[in-house]
DNA sequence: GCCAACGTTGGC
DNA sequence: GCCAACGTTGGC
């Protein structure tokens, strides 16, 4: 999942716990986490426009059931959508509880250099969705990098 | 700050 | 339903 440090960062979730992944307003980015995160599936945090663009640490899904994203009712918010509603609501999201700052951090382009990483989504070029599927020897290739 | 890639909007 | 115009993302 990706998020910009300058908004919220890997250091605001330690802070705070626990969040609701709001403001996500992108469709294959929802139906991903509406359909296909579940309670405890682990999260590489990412961290982009940041300098240099890098994997921050962990996260853990803690949410058993999707949930509406609260910003999309707000007419105060800038995630604020008059389309949606209650009843029906468009934008579903997922809670996200910290797990680990990594000691040091995985710059993108040590995932890019990585010739086991080279089909991994983030990496391909023109890859914007800010929430991805990682696989799982991705995964494990991504947490062997940590040394 | 640039710009390629991608997503969305809206006229037709 | 097509597609041009526009807006956004995000690495560089």
């Amino acid at each position: 999942m990706k998020s910009e440090p300058d908004c919220f960062s890997i250091d605001t979730l330690k802070k705070e716990g626990t969040t609701i992944w709001d403001g996500v307003r992108n469709y294959q980015a929802r139906n991903i986490m509406r359909d296909e995160m579940k309670q405890g599936d682990q999260v590489l945090f990412y961290h982009s426009n940041a300098k240099p663009p890098h994997i921050a640490g962990l996260a853990v899904i803690a949410s058993k059931e999707p949930i509406p994203d609260p910003t999309q009712f707000d007419p105060k918010s800038e995630y604020f959508d008059g389309k949606s509603n209650k009843d029906n609501p468009r934008w579903m999201t997922v809670k996200v509880k910290f797990k680990k700052k990594f000691k040091e951090i995985i710059p993108l382009e040590q995932v890019k250099s990585n010739p086991k990483l080279k089909d991994m989504m983030l990496v391909q070029r023109g890859s914007r969705l800010s929430v991805q599927p990682v696989k799982a020897k991705e995964w494990e290739e991504i947490l062997a990098m940590l040394g």
